[in-house]
RNA sequence: GGGAGCGUGCCGGAGUGGACAAACGGGGCAGACUGUAAAUCUGUUGGCUUACGCCUACGGGGGUUCGAAUCCCUCCGCUCCCA
């Protein structure tokens, strides 16, 4: 193997299944080359479960090849059938826009997208191609091209045909042809020779190949679908190295996949108690992302930090052996959740995550200054309360707790008190007692910890 | 259309007139240990109360009884069998 590119996806454990190997390698190893990866826009932000796409193409990126997003702007107004259980409510025009908007600056913290770059990451939305396809042309130059029997077949199709409380619709039937005909218009037009996705996308791209492979193999192609001018618009990056559509018998376009993240407990990765781990700010704070990442059980750290961080093999083979040398340290994982939440967020809030976790775990934050409390303490529950309420015999923590909702009764808040899971400014509490203007941290900062991870700061003024 | 059941706390699942805020298991929370892990051990898990105790609760409503999750009526929901 010679392409830098599989090179590193295949020492990571990053390849599941490819096309042609052989031939990719050729093909990737001569030219710079363009690949894609497809996202579905069914929320305004992406999880976890789509970094390994991401990643991929910065992978691709690094390798000196040009990668490509492509946003399903088109086929989220469809919907994808796979892996659910009954047809979905079709999503706006307008919802479908605005979360393919609001997924870019994903895209752009993690990909070069600079003008200046030669193989600046591309961004596309196949809204822009999907959108003008004619119902007409479309059964007659693309459907044909599709079986049926085929298409039944697929796991996400038959589950719901042989389901009869459920059944499918003609609409989510469609997705596959349409997921297809992508990869076939960015071949054409865009001379991207590469799709790839995760293991369970196998299916739906290489019938996108198929597709290509049958046009090629008819001499009248399907311009007529889409009413474009046949081959010799292709942009220039495509230049250098041979052309893939040249030679009858080299295939020409490619797929690979990456395989499902597993975790060796057998729960499913990307899910914590508080739901999905987001992978933007407003939804999950970097310092919940890298707690995540932190909290990676040791069986799982060398593979993750093959998956989601950058580093070299040499350094992760270290960080391996660090985990017998050593695992009380888990240099495995602050590596990981550092690397993780610096690539997706910056070194600066990578750092920041870093120390506000050494201060809220060691529970020693009275001797810290305001600005930091403040900053470390930024993501959790915060109030307001009125400095006169603490004047005199003061407020009764109990109350306090209740207050805060870091108990829910008066009951359960005696309960924590009296186990001595309740501490003040890094100050451990007892039943009875009350907090005072005295106890006030910088003159107006109470931090309440319960239990090891529950925090809530009040502000007195 | 005929027949037999079932519905209990976050979940599973006991209980079939008083000892039931309800066994047991899971989950949750907290403590110990530790590496912010796993495993293990301990406590706790409707609300108010320092406590005695009180209030609310076993699908909804009504009734019998000194007393009901437990018996009766009715309504709602679910399941199975026969046709």
């Amino acid at each position: 193997m010679s392409d830098p590119f599989l090179q590193e996806m295949a020492w990571r454990g990053l390849i599941h299944q490819a096309t042609h190997e052989p031939e990719l390698d050729k093909h990737l190893s001569t030219g710079h080359r363009r690949a894609y990866v497809g996202f579905d826009p069914t929320a305004n932000s992406l999880t976890i479960g789509n970094l390994m796409g991401i990643m991929t193409l910065r992978r691709f990126q690094e390798a000196g090849h040009q990668p490509v997003v492509v946003m399903g702007g088109g086929t989220g107004l469809i919907g994808d059938p796979s892996g659910k259980s009954a047809e979905r409510m079709l999503m706006t025009k307008e919802t479908v826009d605005g979360n393919v908007q609001s997924q870019r600056r994903i895209f752009e913290a993690l990909l070069d997208f600079s003008p200046a770059r030669s193989n600046r990451a591309m961004l596309a939305n196949n809204i822009d191609w999907l959108g003008k396809l004619s119902y007409l042309d479309a059964l007659r130059d693309i459907g044909k091209f599709f079986s049926v029997n085929a298409m039944i077949q697929r796991d996400s199709v038959r589950d719901r045909l042989n389901n009869r409380e459920q059944g499918i619709s003609y609409t989510e039937f469609s997705y596959m042809i349409l997921q297809s005909y992508d990869y076939y218009h960015l071949w054409k037009e865009q001379g991207v020779t590469l799709q790839m996705g995760g293991s369970d996308q196998w299916g739906n791209i290489v019938s996108g190949a198929d597709l290509i492979k049958r046009d090629r193999d008819q001499s009248r192609g399907l311009q007529s679908a889409v009413g474009v001018p046949p081959h010799g618009t292709r942009p220039p990056a495509q230049a250098g190295g041979s052309d893939p559509h040249s030679g009858p018998d080299q295939p020409l376009a490619f797929a690979l996949t990456w395989p499902l993240v597993t975790k060796s407990d057998g729960t499913k990765f990307g899910k914590t108690e508080s739901g999905a781990i987001w992978l933007t700010a407003d939804r999950t704070s970097p310092y919940e992302y890298y707690q995540f990442w932190l909290n990676t059980p040791d069986a799982d750290a060398v593979k993750f930090l093959k998956f989601f961080t950058l580093l070299p093999q040499g350094k992760i083979a270290d960080l391996e052996a660090s985990l017998t040398t050593d695992p009380a340290a888990r240099q495995a994982q602050r590596t990981l959740a550092h690397e993780a939440t610096s690539l997706l967020h910056g070194k600066a809030e990578a750092d920041n995550a870093e120390s506000a976790a050494k201060a809220l775990f060691s529970g020693d934050i009275a001797h810290l200054p305001e600005a930091t409390v403040r900053q470390v303490l930024a993501n959790v529950p915060a109030s307001k309360h009125a400095r006169s309420r603490l004047d005199g015999a003061g407020i009764p923590i109990l109350d306090l707790l209740i207050d805060t909702k870091l108990a829910s009764s008066k009951r359960e808040a005696r309960e924590f008190l009296s186990s001595g899971s309740v501490a003040i400014n890094g100050r451990k509490a007892g039943v009875d007692e009350s907090v005072k203007t005295t106890d006030l941290m910088h003159g107006r900062l109470l931090a309440i910890r319960r239990g090891k991870k529950n925090w809530h700061l009040t502000e007195w003024e």
